[in-house]
DNA sequence: CGGTTACATGAAACCGGTTACACGCAGAGA
DNA sequence: TCTCTGCGTGTAACCGGTTTCATGTAACCG
């Protein structure tokens, strides 16, 4: 393994100057750079990031907190690949790496890993209820950015979807379709895409001169069985909608399953429109009409942002990042 | 930040009996050992795993290689996250932390950033095309696992499901409801789940003494549109199958959909059986029934292999893990 | 021509751990 | 009593980088 003495030595100067040539290369003699680069590519010289990361207390390592406790089993996070490839790619660029952070390790809590592993950041992707450890994590100081949910810290921020533009867009496009009973499966209510949401559909309905009838109003769980559920109460219900916005697209299909059971059709008695663009949406039939997430752009707002934070460069703390939505008309609305 | 000089100072104790402590706590004297641990506690201690990386050579990190590119947008790992959920959890039992490589990052490809971060051992994830840096890597003699696919190397091995036995499976629960006129619409030959599946289903047909007729045999590409397009040529065929086993759940859905718009009727008509297990075959109509992968046993059975390669007590090379599948019965055969 | 300045480089301390080796001491055996 | 052993501990070198500060040299200026 080629220290930075060996190439050093080799190269006829000193470890300063070695050093100097791959972090301060407009500092040093372009002669002695150039040398000193051919002889470290012979020689196959790499930079140990240990040692550089122990003197320089920067790791360039971002930590991922992901937690997949407290969950039910066989749940999965609808983006969590997209949100992962835009991350690496974007941190990546950045000359960053992405460690993942185990969940209740023998470590303790995220905080510390924090500190032993000297991270320079850490996102949060669907941190489930308040953990502790990282609003201690938020508030000590580290750049943080969660996703999909707000937090709170000198250096810390969130990346969220436009929820209540996106659910405006929904309930409008139902309306130029010419319906006017529009009914919605929210999400929950102690969530925040959930509660946003719902505020974007009401919104919608009073700027389009619509009542805002409670019969119309029933709450999901943001899952298939919940839709299905909610969408039978409201075909129980006095005057049945002729349209349904869902707060989430496995809630749609949910819906659109008990629709059919009930013997309508969609989109003809009743029109659909989701929320995320899972990848179901294009393959169920007929498609589901929904307001797409832009998924890969989570993670690379988040990369962007973090970086900022550690560069300095960032307002303090730097403002959320709200990532427009768009509206995908498939065959349901 | 305390350091462990200033823990020493505190305890009044040498550096080295305070490593000694946390690292071979037997041969310290237990007043001392607990007095340092009821100090360091109380300061809040913890060690700098780039110190310790740096004196050890070992990081207790993982590398993750996951290629993303040279895929189709939108291209998904049917798997990924239960994966992750596997070797995150097995890892951090063991003490290890799992660092995403950058695809094709500015430290040049994955054995570089190998030996710059000291990595004890490395996961390929779906690595597509042989990439050269990969097997450089293999050959180095760092531990590695690779999923689904064979990798030679002196501490290298893989996992992968049991994909002849599955689809054995597959066609011999086909024979049992009757059928006789099994079909298989084929992964790719160049993979190797396609190729040991296709195998497999050969296999259980000579041992049913059923005939293999090449008509009975198209090839798919493991997507949708790719299953669909294979059923239609089945279906275009002088004699009808009573029965087709897909390589994918993915092209047993397109071949579904291809049955359905046919006008007949599944599985009344033509039974299908799928492999993989994906979310999706669950919540088609009728539900798939089809090969399940041990999912987080990918993950599982990769940390275990690993860490057994790291600590010695492994067989070098150690031998492939095979995983067992599952015929889940749903409604479609 | 003396003095200032800019530039390129080197010596050495430092980051925070681990560990080989030496050492002091108590108890055992001769 | 003297050596031998083993236990518990400390000293100091080492891992492989970065960075402060000092130094030597050449160019520049009045």
């Amino acid at each position: 393994m080629a220290t930075i003495r060996e190439l050093a030595r080799q190269c006829g100067v000193s470890v300063a100057t070695v050093s100097r040539v791959f972090n301060n290369p407009e500092v040093v003699n372009p002669d002695t750079r150039q040398n000193v680069l051919r002889v470290a590519a012979r020689i196959g010289y790499l930079p140990n990031e240990s040692a550089r990361t122990l003197a320089t207390k920067k790791s360039y390592m971002i930590g991922l907190v992901w937690d997949t406790h407290h969950r039910r089993p066989g749940w999965r996070h609808p983006f969590l690949q997209e949100i992962l490839i835009g991350l690496k790619t974007a941190l990546s660029e950045r000359g960053y790496h992405l460690l993942m952070l185990a969940t209740s390790d023998g470590e303790g809590s995220h905080d510390r890993a924090v500190r032993r592993h000297n991270l320079d950041g850490v996102v949060f992707i669907d941190n489930g209820t308040q953990d502790p450890a990282l609003l201690r994590l938020a508030e000590s100081g580290v750049p943080c950015v969660s996703l999909d949910r707000p937090i709170t810290g000198p250096r810390a921020t969130h990346v969220i979807s436009d929820n209540a533009g996106g659910a405006r867009t929904a309930v409008e496009h139902l309306y130029e379709r010419g319906r006017r009973a529009i009914a919605t499966i929210a999400g929950p209510g102690r969530t925040v895409p959930g509660a946003e949401r719902l505020a974007g559909y009401r919104a919608a309905l009073a700027g389009l001169g619509l009542p805002a009838r409670d019969g119309l109003v029933v709450e999901g769980d943001f899952y298939l069985s919940g839709g299905y559920a909610a969408m039978r109460r409201l075909l129980e219900a006095d005057e049945r909608p002729d349209a349904v916005f869902a707060a989430g697209d496995e809630m749609a299909i949910g819906a659109m399953r008990a629709i059919a059971e009930a013997g309508l059709k969609v989109p003809e008695d009743i029109a659909v429109v989701g929320f995320d663009d899972i990848e179901l949406a294009a393959l169920v039939q007929p498609g589901l009409t929904t307001v797409a997430q832009d998924k890969a752009g989570f993670g690379t707002a988040a990369a962007a942002t973090l970086v900022a934070m550690i560069d300095g460069t960032a307002a303090v703390p730097p403002p959320p990042s709200v990532l427009p939505t768009a509206l995908i008309v498939r065959g349901t609305a």
